[in-house]
DNA sequence: CTGATGTGCAACTGTTTAGTTGCACATAGG
DNA sequence: CCTATGTGCAACTAAACAGTTGCACATCAG
């Protein structure tokens, strides 16, 4: 995963009213924007654009059926964002850990 | 770990440039962030600025040594918000494929 | 063909926030 | 005591962004 998709994943996330978005896409079968809109506090435009936000980072997919525009969740680039910030996470707890090793051999 | 608290640590995460102090000050011992700026494309004041952001979610700790504040990297939270996505993404992927055995059924 | 429902696009507003600069205060060393 | 260096606080600017509204276009039903 590049570290630009990284960087995608977590400025979608970071907003509370797309988190929201996400999580009620993810309590239904695939459904339209104008659908998501009547069971949250935004407008349907609102919602538009934060799909398209979604999207653009693959945390949702899209397909058209008939006249309306079917949205689903597609938790694939979320897996891969966690991994990435659990690697990071060892690197440094690693890196903490030499440091104190360092300090303990500095001050016997 | 509380909502609010993944909320913080998304919001934190997703500026690009708090996601480079975080990284340089993970390469480096503690350190103040005057040392930090000085290695950073920013000024000082924005680097105390993303410190404090990044200190108010518990991802980096502080601490006095004499006339100077050294940083110091503390992966727990990134630990902790890594397992709530996993967490998410298994949620959705086990929605999902019930819904897809629910078509199959239909379809039958 | 006509009306109804759904989507797409554009302009506008208000708010948030990253970044800078300037200055006041505190601390170590001569 | 006095100067260096480092930190903390406040005001200001510029850019990004969420949200809204209005309107044009497309698609299905009668």
């Amino acid at each position: 995963m590049s570290v630009l998709a990284v960087d995608q994943v977590f400025a979608a996330l970071a907003d509370p009213t797309r988190r929201l978005v996400l999580e009620e896409l993810g309590r239904r079968p695939p459904c339209s924007a104008t659908t998501l809109a009547a069971g949250l506090p935004v407008s349907r435009q609102a919602v538009v654009r934060h799909l398209q936000v979604l999207r653009d980072c693959d945390l949702v997919t899209s397909h058209r059926a008939g006249k309306e525009v079917l949205f689903e969740v597609s938790p694939a680039p979320l897996t891969a964002t966690a991994s990435w910030m659990t690697t990071l996470a060892d690197t440094w707890t690693e890196r903490l850990q030499a440091l104190k090793q360092q300090a303990e051999r500095a001050g016997r």
